[in-house]
DNA sequence: CATGGAATCCAAACCGTTTTGAATGGGGGC
DNA sequence: GCCCCCATTCAAAACGGTTTGGATTCCATG
């Protein structure tokens, strides 16, 4: 049933089947009703394809992700992001278009989402620090919104990111408050723009109290369960261990208890630990009480909030760029308190 | 730059610079390469919306999520099956498309996705027990495979699944050989058709044995690790406590392994444990060795099978279903050993 | 020297919408 | 009764490709 069909079937031209369907105001509301009835009789749907070719809107944003090398980290906070663009999307009417393409060739695929004219708008995901892709896009000249940001670009841009270095600096802060003064941090890849971020708010924390801070327990890597495991048990073997540890992400925290707790020690009274969460939804910290103290920030909501801020720079057209810094919260769970006084004792001696 | 602009810059008819640059036999090999050295040199890239419209293919697989509410849990495995889809669509010139939408209005969605024309065939996730999907998009008419299946439907269809009975089978049949009589299972959901196959190969492997299993022993729920760890701290409270359980993902396994620790227990001596392993890649199950002995079936891989199934049934036009059953490896790790003398005594006494 | 056929190329129709520009009819003002 | 304007409606031209059904050229064949 096309919209040609349709207006046959009425005995009236597309256009004014068109306008009627469409709200125009130049059809009479008789008409309109007669119309809109018949439409829903007949089940008839507008061919986006047709459509989007007459209008140049696609009614589609696309997200770009890199595709991971078998042995590269999917980001995991990838599903949980789209689930919150895609209930805005849903709401809007628009699609949501996922392409998985290898680094090397990011360039030609934001192009192509171009002139295929396959999408509205573009969300980048995952920004490296100085990310090439920003300037491309730029010059591709498409709406796009970065989730995160990234550092040392020279062009304005819209973007949505957590304020890392400030969660970062607050839960170290928190760590030094309690009597902690050797601390280590398990950070995600320092390529990646929000580990770097959360390094410096690591660092600025020690400085604003005048505790110095020591690289060899700055730790980085993929972030997994295992990697959490592994350097928490280095670090407990050392003579100078640290008392406390802070980690990017819950996945490596699960793994940094295991190893604590093969250590015959006890989260939270021996060592404390602090996450990132990112309210995941199928991770979550614990149900009513937290499993580990964290800064939470939900990366659904931020999922929510970009989509929304591209949509809104669409249909709006003015393209000047905006941004939205989320504060994560500073949750108190088991898993911290004060510094072992032995600790303590040493390190004060 | 459209194909007419492109046509009047070589002297040449749009149809000629069409065929030239889809691969068509009637046009000289001359001037084929014009045409290609200056599509390339203008960057020219066909137009998709015009493209589809005019062949009726739009070039797009479309893979539908339930809209988990606030509460549900966000189906963790979504991410990586989606890449391994995305990686046979890219390889293949195709797009994804993902919409997210609330159960209830799921039978629109399909016939959305037919009419507006915006996808050429469907990948259905998550199937329910009997899901009332199956028999929407077989009546919509469109090519589709679904990941998993769906007990109790009428109608054929095709579809990628592990072999969840057989690797539930396995896995209990393993820990019965290893002596134990009191086996526990913390499963998923048992709306999920997956679910139900499992506890099936979980109740098979006993009644193989001549093994009774106990109804109280069987637990399904949203597979966080609060749940493995609150179901277990309860298992192990009861004087009947069982000597294993059998997880039906890696996160509950991980709360299994915490309760087990904080009621002085070790894994794999007092209480042995095995998951399922879907071998996410942001959740691998340990490094060079397993954390935990498990099944274990790659989502990434059945999602590039699934993709390659429905890409060839589009391309083909051969509709007749077909499937495709994924057997699960089972994987000895440190988490399994024999069953505790104790416990087998009084067992058999 | 026609004739047939292959090899190339092109004009025009088409895909299903929206949108422009014009036509039609009815009613109000004079 | 005439004119103008407004409210409706429509025919046709986009949008940017593909595809159908010829045209044209050139060469070999009889």
């Amino acid at each position: 049933m096309t919209l040609k069909d349709l207006a046959k079937e009425l005995g009236l031209s597309p256009t004014t089947v068109s306008r009627a369907l469409n709200g125009f105001p130049e059809v009479s509301e008789a008409t309109r009703k007669r119309v809109v009835a018949a439409a829903d009789a007949y089940g008839y749907r507008p061919n986006m394809r047709a459509r989007s070719l007459a209008t140049g809107r696609a009614m589609a944003i696309g997200h770009v992700l890199p595709l991971s090398s078998e042995h590269e980290m999917m980001n995991p906070v990838f599903a949980d992001f789209v689930a919150g663009a895609g209930e805005i999307y849903a709401k809007a009417g628009y699609d949501m278009l996922i392409s998985i393409v290898a680094e090397a060739e990011q360039a030609r695929a934001y192009e192509e989402f171009k002139h295929k004219g396959s999408v509205d708008g573009i969300i980048v995901h995952a920004p490296r620090m100085g990310d090439p892709r920003i300037n491309l896009i730029t010059e591709v000249d498409i709406p796009f919104v970065v989730h995160g940001r990234a550092s040392q670009s020279d062009v304005p841009y819209s973007w949505v990111d957590m304020n890392n270095q400030r969660a970062f600096q607050r839960a170290t802060t928190h760590l030094l408050d309690l009597g902690h003064r050797r601390i280590a941090l398990v950070n995600g890849l320092e390529n990646m723009d929000f580990a770097i971020r959360r390094r410096r708010g690591f660092e600025a924390a020690h400085e604003a109290r005048g505790v110095p801070h020591d690289d060899s327990l700055k730790f980085s890597g993929e972030m997994t369960e295992q990697f959490g495991h592994d350097t928490t048990r280095a670090l407990l073997a050392r003579p100078d261990a640290p008392t406390a540890i802070i980690s990017s992400s819950m996945i490596p925290g699960i793994g940094i208890r295991r190893a604590i707790r093969e250590a015959g020690l006890e989260m939270g009274r021996d060592v404390s630990v602090i996450i990132h969460d990112d309210d995941l939804s199928y991770l979550p910290n614990g149900g009513d009480e937290p499993l580990f103290t964290a800064t939470r920030s939900s990366v659904r909501d931020a999922g929510r909030r970009a989509a929304r801020m591209l949509l809104d720079i669409i249909t709006s057209g003015d393209t000047t760029p905006r941004t939205d810094l989320l504060e994560a919260e500073l949750i108190l769970g088991p898993s911290t308190g004060p510094a072992p006084v032995a600790a303590r004792m040493t390190d004060i001696s």
